[in-house]
RNA sequence: GCCCCCAUCGUCUAGGGGUUAGGACACGAGCUUUUCAAGCUUGUAACACGAGUUCGAAUCUCGUUGGGGGUACCA
């Protein structure tokens, strides 16, 4: 392969990055980096009725916050610019002009009224609806009067009867179209806007695209794109549809059924190695039996021909579990510094902090779950779990803890092995085993009936705390 | 409706003529343990169906069924 890749992610902007987006997006740039190509932004915004104000600027972020960068884009440049389709339309309308000059294109005059009537018609009888060419038969005087009238008017493309379209897609292998069954598209709209069709051929050529990596959803109006090539006489580039992300009921991934934003997925404390690593995962895998992998990893690994071809379903529990692999593999003061900056709260020190993430590490599928489930280390407890009561807290409890806050105020030195000690020594004062000292202090240290070891979280909580909250404890626990 | 794509445990998947059909998540059991995790051991669980090709089909072919996508002056 002599030739230098170039690949695109070509999103519309909608307002958000879906995650079948970042996995599109993510494809694109393992392919790009591993063969030391060019990865290319491209803003599709040619609908606008569909415009979202900072969209652009929010899928730049979504992707920059997942360490998907850039070669060319709206942001950085490039020599192919300009990036933004609304920005192109002079490009568009020069090759729109050209494929009518060439008749492969014809202007249409029908109103939506009509189009509308004759799909119902088309539905009825039961046959695929696709325009019924009356403006391919207009006379060329017809046409400049209504012209003339300024009548509003689209570009269709022209299909050519009876002929079979074929192509290779990289996952799918050989595909084939009857052309008697493709539509005369739009191409140009009457708002002087294109049509992705066009504006997609026509960019992905300009722009040097070798390889076209996109949605299934795509993959019928491939037929279109290949006679466009053709009437252009363009080399097609080679293409690879990907499976889609589905929902747990197998419907195409939607907003209804859970998050799809990837915003979401910051907002609720996963890492972007874990994202990544698992969206990756979604529809390819390296043959063997590895599953946790980094970016790099993954640039050296990835191959579009080991693209599954079937749809995969968005679990979120395998993503939970792949989070939490990621945290346990981060160092305790990178995940400091996620925490602090959920916490936001100055009043705990970064060591404060660290102890929390050490003895909470193994613990978290998530980052904010640092300070939902362990949010003890942030404040007293206001509740006490009903069932770690009934369970753990005896008529006896008051005694065992009035006689261990005595043992705790007589230390010096409030480290693991004191504490310890004192508790050891509480229990073997009454006779009792360790545990029915330790599982009530930990309900009346915590409020709940889990979490780290009790010692070292009685270290972390400190002599002070420690002896506050059980005293509190003792005034709310029967 | 029509066109296209797809089909291995509940989920993500490996396996592409001869395998005890492998792994991971989830779930169950056990070990460890002060709880919860983590870790280790282990269990339940799949080739959609029917024909054909073949000595032999999860694997190749056809059909059926099921699912998905497309069918716009949306991308």
């Amino acid at each position: 392969m002599s030739e230098k890749i170039r690949v695109r992610f070509a999103p519309s902007p909608t307002g958000y990055l879906h995650v079948g987006g970042l996995r599109t997006a993510l494809y694109n740039f393992l392919f790009a980096k591993q063969n030391g190509g060019t990865f290319i932004l491209r803003i599709e915004d040619t609908d606008r009725t569909r415009y979202v104000e900072g969209a652009i600027e929010n899928l730049i972020k979504s992707l920059k916050w997942a360490n998907i960068e850039f070669d060319e884009s709206p942001n950085v440049g490039g020599n192919y610019g300009p990036y933004i389709q609304s920005e192109r339309l002079h490009i568009y309308k020069k090759y729109v002009d050209e494929l009518l000059e060439k008749k492969f294109a014809y202007k249409c005059f029908c109103s939506e009224e009509r189009l509308d009537v004759m799909r119902k018609e088309m539905e009825k009888l039961k046959i695929s609806p696709k325009y019924d060419r009356k403006c391919l038969h207009l006379l060329e005087e017809e046409i400049q009067k209504k012209l003339n009238s300024s009548l509003p008017y689209v570009v269709r493309m022209k299909i050519p009867e009876n002929t079979t379209i074929k192509f290779n897609d990289i996952i799918r292998g050989d595909v084939e179209f009857l052309s008697d069954r493709i539509d005369e598209q739009i191409i140009l709209k009457s708002d002087g806007y294109p049509t992705y069709h066009l504006a997609n051929v026509v960019d992905d050529h300009l722009m040097e695209i070798t390889h076209v990596i996109r949605g299934e959803e795509w993959l019928s109006s491939v037929p279109k794109h290949i006679l466009l090539y053709q009437y252009f006489g363009w080399e097609i580039p080679k293409m690879a549809h990907l499976p889609l992300l589905l929902n747990f009921d197998r419907s195409k991934l939607s907003k209804r059924q859970g998050d799809v934003a990837v915003e979401d997925y910051i907002a609720k404390g996963f890492l972007k190695e874990a994202l990544i690593n698992f969206v990756a995962f979604l529809g390819w895998n390296p043959g063997d039996e590895r599953e946790i992998f980094s970016l790099d990893e993954l640039i050296k690994e990835f191959s579009l021909e080991k693209v599954h071809k079937a749809g995969a379903i968005f679990n979120l529990e395998k993503l939970m579990w792949m989070n939490k692999q990621h945290i346990m593999k981060k160092s305790d003061e990178e995940l400091v510094k996620f925490v602090s900056a959920i916490l936001n709260n100055e009043s705990f020190s970064f060591d404060y902090i660290n102890n929390v993430v050490r003895l909470m590490k193994e613990r978290v599928n998530t980052i904010n779950e640092f300070i939902t489930f362990s949010n003890y280390f942030f404040e007293s407890p206001k509740f006490f779990d009903e069932k770690s009561k009934e369970k753990n807290w005896t008529s006896q409890t008051q005694n065992h803890i009035l006689f261990l806050i005595n043992k705790f105020e007589n230390l010096n030195n409030f480290s693991y092995d004191e504490i310890e000690t004192s508790i050891k020594s509480t229990s073997n004062n009454f006779q009792i085993s360790t545990g029915k000292i330790i599982h009530p202090v930990r309900l009346a240290l915590t409020g709940v009936g889990m979490g780290p070891s009790l010692y070292e979280l009685i270290e972390v909580l400190g002599k002070t705390e420690v002896i506050s909250r059980l005293k509190n404890a003792l005034k709310i626990l029967p």
